[in-house]
DNA sequence: ATGGTAGATACTCTA
């Protein structure tokens, strides 16, 4: 079982990047962040030509997220249940084979004390919430998406640079490692140690050729399924194309 | 170096 998650800025610019890339990895889910589009414009026939059925749930302009699955979506929840209706969209939560699988693009913050910063707090110990009162840790379980938070030093280009910046501020990742202590395991860092790899780099400033990235993008699993866990790899490959999302995908791979 | 670039939208916001 492979699971992937992938912020790709816009799904109907990036829809040929992606389909392309469907095709060569092959995952079974695919969790997608930052559609950018309403669902009446979202590329459900063109991925479903690839093999993938879709759940989705978007907007005009900004946000959106999606799941990409070979096999059927059940029991979808679109946004925290007490969202109202113009609600960012940021959330959807799905089971596919068993797993509930909760997709997320975190707000960013826009700037550290503002009223974005604050609900981006916010959002994490609502997304907190939404674990105690919906899943089991002792089932399978997994977050993930664009968190748009560094937890540790190796996950920052420059860590003593970065320290007290946005998406690496103390605040941040309390909030994080609070809905991580539901019970869930980074599965990248679990499996591949210490080393210094990202899943984002800025457009600007040159970031991508100097590699000074950020990995923000996870995957998060409860106990039964970090056992299961083989493999969780950065895919920089569609970082290098022309045009390419901000974001690098991330993989994840689990034996049955 | 307080900029830089990209995307959606509509004469600017978000990231």
């Amino acid at each position: 079982m492979k699971i992937a998650t992938w912020n790709v800025n816009s799904i109907n610019v990036r829809i040929p990047q992606l389909v392309e890339w469907l095709l060569a990895v092959q995952p079974d889910v695919v969790c997608v962040q930052e559609t950018k589009t309403v669902d009446e414009n979202f590329p459900e026939i063109v991925l479903g030509e690839a093999g993938y059925q879709t759940a989705f749930t978007g907007q005009k302009a900004y946000n959106g997220v999606a799941i990409l699955s070979k096999f059927p979506i059940e029991d979808v929840q679109r946004g925290f249940p007490d969202d109202d209706e113009d609600a960012p969209k940021r959330m959807i939560a799905a089971t596919v084979k068993g797993i509930r699988i909760i997709n997320t693009y975190v707000p960013n913050g826009s700037e550290i004390g503002s009223e974005k910063f604050k609900f981006k707090l916010d959002w994490l110990q609502r997304l907190r919430l939404f674990f105690d009162e919906t899943c089991d840790v002792a089932t399978d379980v997994l977050l993930c998406g664009d968190f748009n938070v560094a937890m540790e030093a190796e996950d920052v280009w420059n860590a003593p640079a970065y320290e007290g910046k946005l998406h690496f501020t103390k605040a941040e990742r309390a909030a994080m490692h609070y809905v991580k202590q539901f019970g869930l395991t980074d599965i990248f860092r679990k499996l591949n140690g210490p080393v210094r790899e990202f899943s984002w780099w800025d457009y600007r400033a040159g970031a991508w050729q100097k590699n000074q990235g950020l990995r923000i993008d996870h995957i998060w699993v409860s106990p039964t399924l970090a056992n299961r866990s083989i493999s969780c790899v950065i895919d920089k490959t569609p970082r290098y194309l022309d045009l390419p999302s901000d974001h690098a995908p991330v993989i994840a791979e689990f034996r049955p």
